[in-house]
DNA sequence: AAAATAGATGAATATATGTTCATGTATTGT
DNA sequence: ACAATACATGAACATATATTCATCTATTTT
């Protein structure tokens, strides 16, 4: 039986891949252009209207709102209506500091390994 | 010809998405609960093998693999060859600092929108 | 030389994501 | 009441990602 709690101890070293879950979740929430740059947008301004937030970039409106109302389901954003407006807003601001912490990163030479696919 | 003028104006004060790009990318490249996994475990590492890395986690070989290929194809990790073993490492430690800054993140209650889907 | 070990690789598949287009709805201005 | 504005939504589609399986290669052990 010697090798059974052998076996057993080695799987309690393995570490616990579920709590990386949420992180992984809340990265893919993140990783993509426009969403970036729309929290770009929203860590500056407290919260902005759709309309506003597409003349910050450049981005369809049909799109924008599909990415918005994702990130919204996700628990990123929170969006407030006002008349004919929506306002959209970062539900945690902590968020910020992951794209500052990425933005940091992406200072250097990922460019090569992008142009190669 | 005011209108144009004014038209180009606008368009330069819209963000710059391709500043983003590298940054999704990077995103990207880390949205995964098995790649978080190896990138904790080369936190705390300097390098491991791939039967180390598979011993800490809970992962097929194949499936442990194609991901490391991918992470060294996209310059987030080095693979140096030693006999029958591969080891493994960050290129990149700022690429910890993302990590931990997202689990500090999920700390907090996307669990409800993940539940949600 | 044969078997075992460590890892890589390619095809096949399932699923998720991103994008566009056309159209819908609520609110406001005339 | 009608037109315009601001935004949402669903279908359709293309592309990207994740995973499995079977197989292959290089190295080491016996």
């Amino acid at each position: 039986m010697e090798h059974v709690a052998i076996a057993a101890e080695k799987e309690n070293k393995k570490i616990d891949r579920s709590q990386f879950e949420e992180a992984a979740y809340i990265l893919r929430a993140l990783a993509n252009e426009t969403r970036l740059c729309v929290i770009m947008q929203l860590s500056q301004a407290a919260e902005l209207s759709v309309t506003e937030l597409m003349e910050g970039m450049n981005c369809e409106q049909s799109l924008l709102s599909h990415h918005l109302n994702d990130m919204r389901a996700k628990g990123i954003l929170s969006c407030r209506r006002c008349g004919k407006n929506s306002f959209y807003a970062l539900k945690d601001k902590r968020i910020i500091h992951v794209l500052r912490c990425v933005m940091h990163c992406s200072e250097t030479d990922y460019a090569a390994a992008i142009a190669a696919n």
